[in-house]
DNA sequence: CGTGCGCTTGACTTTTTTCAATAAAGGTGG
DNA sequence: CCACCTTTATTGAAAAAAGTCAAGCGCACG
């Protein structure tokens, strides 16, 4: 695929016309990294944003002792490093691709011209980031009023709405990671999703496979009415 | 001050000639709110967004037990509940004013149509919404990577910075509000503040009112350097 | 085939919350 | 301006949740 047909494939970039997409080729740049590669480090100048053509992206905060805060996971066709663009200033996170990923790369100035002199692009990234503000909102909320069972109940069944609501899951990410991206620890993950399997919510099949065994009881830990016992 | 100086004293709008200012103030209703009036509900249809004129508005999530999780404060000039009007759908959260306040609402599509035309009001609109993902960056990291004491830390000289860097602060929080801004509840806090005077990093002079006497160890503290005995 | 990394589990500590009682503050009407 | 009453703040004791440290297992990958 060649670079106009991926940019016109990304949904940032709906709405604009061949000759914007056309533009759009020229300034963008190809990157390759693999997987583990940091794409930028928070606190680094910001020289342009991001998108995914292949692979997956994880973005994501380190405190000083290390422990790690997932904010987001990214795919093809999902752009990021939007912030510093806008705002100014530097990343306020790490990037670094999960897997090898191929990332397209458009230099700051040269995008925020083509935002200025197009509406629609326009539209289309507070679009983007309004969506963005909403997902960090429902993070802020589970991590500050639910605790730690509440928030996996939740991920399971958003991972099962993900996966046709199948009661067959396959988890995306290896447990210390999404131990990151729920804001806790790998034992701490790891007693609880075996407190949910002694209790009957779920069967563990193997590492990265889970059963949804009864869903209602998950539907009540992720809005907080139930507790695990 | 009459509608059209209003607007042009709105950062957001920053940057538009009169002409456009005026066209705002055509689709500009005030509305006034008592302290403690809620102005939108959490999953109520978005009707438009809304800047303040007068006052202090607080936006914030509830749990199903009644907790509260604060997300902003919002004074004279700052405008919220952009996100549904340009990513659709619903509030996320809970706007209330904190005391007698006036706002100007900005009916959505009126809003959507102007932000069509302007670019440079497309541009801040954009820098605006990354200054707020930044800021819940830097919330979702303080949530899950620090604890409480370096939380208030970090708060309390953010408060000092915003009061010219003295070391006699004022709160502009009760202390429930402020337990609600820290992600904790107001017992947690007081035993808090109480134990950082103890250990001689502050004075608790009454109840708004608080000096900094060890500046250096707060900071240790909010970055995570110490912890507090 | 071995080494390493990720995962699990146990025992323990720390942090935070809960519940309850009291004290202080702030606002209201007399 | 004061007395009253409601709301807010503090403190203690106990419980719960999560994190730390350490050991052991297993699977995967080189």
């Amino acid at each position: 695929m060649d670079l106009a047909a991926q940019i016109a494939s990304i949904p940032m970039f709906e709405g604009l016309d061949a000759s914007q997409h056309a533009n759009l080729a020229r300034i963008a740049l190809e990157k390759e990294f693999s997987k583990g590669e940091v794409i930028f480090s928070e606190g680094e100048d910001a020289a342009g944003l991001y998108a995914v053509s292949i692979g997956r992206v994880k973005i994501y905060k380190l405190s000083r002792e290390g422990k790690e805060q997932i904010l987001h996971l990214f795919g093809p066709g999902e752009s990021f490093g939007e912030v510093p663009v806008f705002a100014g200033g530097r990343f306020p996170a790490y990037a670094e691709a999960l897997e090898p990923t191929r990332v397209l790369f458009f230099p700051r100035q040269a995008f925020v011209d083509l935002v200025k002199r197009d509406s629609s692009l326009a539209l289309n990234m507070l679009a983007d980031l309004s969506r963005r503000l909403r997902r960090f909102t429902s993070l802020i909320e589970d991590l500050s009023l639910k605790e730690v069972p509440g928030r996996l109940a939740a991920h399971l069944l958003y991972l099962s709405s993900r996966q046709g609501e199948s009661d067959d899951l396959v988890l995306d990410l290896s447990k210390t990671q999404l131990a990151s991206l729920l804001g806790t620890i790998p034992e701490t993950l790891s007693r609880i999703l075996a407190r949910m399997a002694r209790e009957g919510y779920i069967e563990l099949r193997n590492n990265r496979q889970i059963r949804i065994l009864d869903r209602e009881s998950l539907e009540l830990l992720a809005s907080g009415e139930t507790r695990l016992s």
